[in-house]
DNA sequence: TTGAAAGCGATACCAC
DNA sequence: GTGGTATCGCTTTCAA
């Protein structure tokens, strides 16, 4: 019945009588009723919820970003569907998933979507009337594409390490990441090259070693650590692509003999739980989540209320915390 | 028309002559065609895909298990509609979301789910034709609840932990553990108990740390421990309840001038990413989480086949992960 | 202000 | 084997 739905979806104009407006609540309220999505999202054309695209629903930024899109979906009361880029077969299965859900909103989480693969996607999804947000990808998109992104960009996550390291008095820096990641590298470049330092040390970490292999990962970057300081001794810091490498590479640091931070300082990335905890805390690169989780919650509230104007290309700040591995040695001079 | 979908859904007796197949996949795959998730759902009276509750998106455990029901929902070609336990405002929420969606199958994940909020829900769900399958809950379900389980008993993972430090030879053993943690207490009681050790020593975590708050929590661990080992130096050996707390406490053995393992010797538990890379890399009680994606995988597709039987109550074992924390001291005596 | 009726797009039953 | 047709539950337009 017309009038029921008129109640129920509290409509724009809603001409109901106060008395039939109770009886219905009051009504499906008793009968524990439940809309069915399924013929809502018939009528509509469309579906009412918000799909989550994460690159790879297991790691933690994803998870966390996730979440807050969760949280900003049930304070408007939709439901949300994820889907998981990694368990994907093709790139191409994600277009047919979304079209045939049609939600109301699209969110593409998290830094392993290249522009490539999102900014057609986009396109044909606002083609469609839905509303598209990019959160955090690694690559600016194409400023044309139709959907509102937030960014932190990642040189600037990385020259903040640099930098600090440089304030702190090093002149010799080693940067030990798996080169593939963005922006590390054109971050290290970028901060050195502003207090005129010309020394480049950089341990490339195995381009071969599988996604996700840690174990891998952090033995290769504790190897390649030591050669480095074996070969440049003149080395006093170093700038590590994540928090455990930053561990292998302490690691690394004590199997020569030396201490951190009196003979080589140390800066991670990610702020990962442990990093407070280790026996020498770890300084780090702390990405705002919170600012995101603002900017994600703002936006899709917003543009969900029919909120127009150009699209929004928000950017956000990585953070530096300082912790013990890059304090400034005892005064034992 | 009813050919199409008879073909498009590869009817079960898909009586249809191979031109007019052919001709009808070939204007779907042409057309690019995706069929309307919700006129299916309408029609056939429910949905076809899987919704995964879990109880807390962000932590990474529960972030690995909706990854494996994603992985498993694409191999059976369904979506999945994820529920985060955490971003709801009630309990009744849960039951109100469902029965407006009707997934073919609905999977609980993870530990913070209470039989009593979760069996009703389950009971009424399988009522209405839906399949529950519940995964790695903290406390058994009632036997008679009409879905499938798989549960890691937590008792066994903290026996384990506790009996490998008496089998090292230690006899004084204190747990360090948030006691609200299902089954911590009880393994730590069992093992002991069953090797005739009397002697119970427990840094009962402040209880009133507000949930997720590790920063807190780690602090309180650390003191806590310190006071332990200093009211009872015969201590030997840490059983903790999870791997950041065990680095508070290796803080605290440090801090009172001890050694590990030579002096104490610790356990902790969940397998952390980063417990293989700490200084002294850190004994541990692992999750079966391949286990646990193997029989949710198995159980979810059977039954989504159709397959019957009376309800599964599958378990997994934890499985102890030996490193340094409890490696025999070098034979120094 | 309310209700009747026409879809929305797929499925499934039932004649052909 | 194939295709017409009622149907699912809700929204929306249009008359009453």
């Amino acid at each position: 019945m017309s009038t029921v739905s008129r109640v129920l979806n509290g409509s724009p104009d809603s001409r109901v009588t106060e008395g039939v407006r109770r009886r219905i609540l009051a009504a499906a309220d008793e009968l524990d009723y439940s809309p069915n999505l399924y013929a809502r999202g018939l009528a509509l054309g469309r579906g009412l919820h918000i799909t989550v695209c994460t690159w790879s629903a297991v790691t933690h930024l994803s998870a966390q970003r996730a979440h807050e899109i969760h949280t900003a979906a049930v304070a408007t009361d939709r439901q949300v569907i994820a889907i998981d880029g990694a368990a994907l077969s093709s790139p191409y299965e994600l277009l047919r998933l979304l079209t045939s859900q049609l939600p109301a909103a699209c969110v593409f989480v998290s830094g392993g979507w290249r522009p490539d693969t999102i900014e057609p996607v986009v396109t044909t999804l606002h083609e469609r009337g839905v509303y598209c947000l990019v959160v955090d990808s690694s690559w600016p998109l194409d400023p044309t594409t139709p959907c509102d992104t937030i960014r932190a960009d990642r040189t600037q996550g990385a020259a903040l390490g640099v930098s600090h390291l440089i304030d702190r008095g090093h002149r010799h820096i080693a940067l030990v990441s798996l080169l593939r990641i963005t922006g590390r590298l054109e971050g290290y470049e970028e901060a050195l090259s502003a207090h005129g330092i010309s020394e480049r040390y950089i341990a490339p970490l195995d381009p071969d070693i599988p996604y996700r292999d840690d174990v891998a990962l952090t033995e290769c970057a504790r190897q390649q650590t030591c050669q480095l300081i074996e070969e440049s001794p003149q080395l006093t810091g170093l700038f590590c692509s994540s928090d455990v490498l930053a561990v292998a590479a302490m690691g690394a640091v004590r199997d020569l003999g030396l201490r951190v931070p009196d003979d080589v300082a140390i800066v991670g990335f990610d702020n990962d739980t442990f990093g407070a905890f280790l026996p020498i805390p770890l300084t780090t690169i702390e990405h705002p989540l919170d600012e995101f989780r603002e900017a994600t919650t703002k936006l899709l509230a917003g543009r969900l209320d029919g909120e127009d104007g150009p699209w929004r290309r928000e950017r956000v700040d990585y953070r530096l915390i300082k912790r013990a591995t890059t304090a400034i040695p005892e005064a034992h001079n």
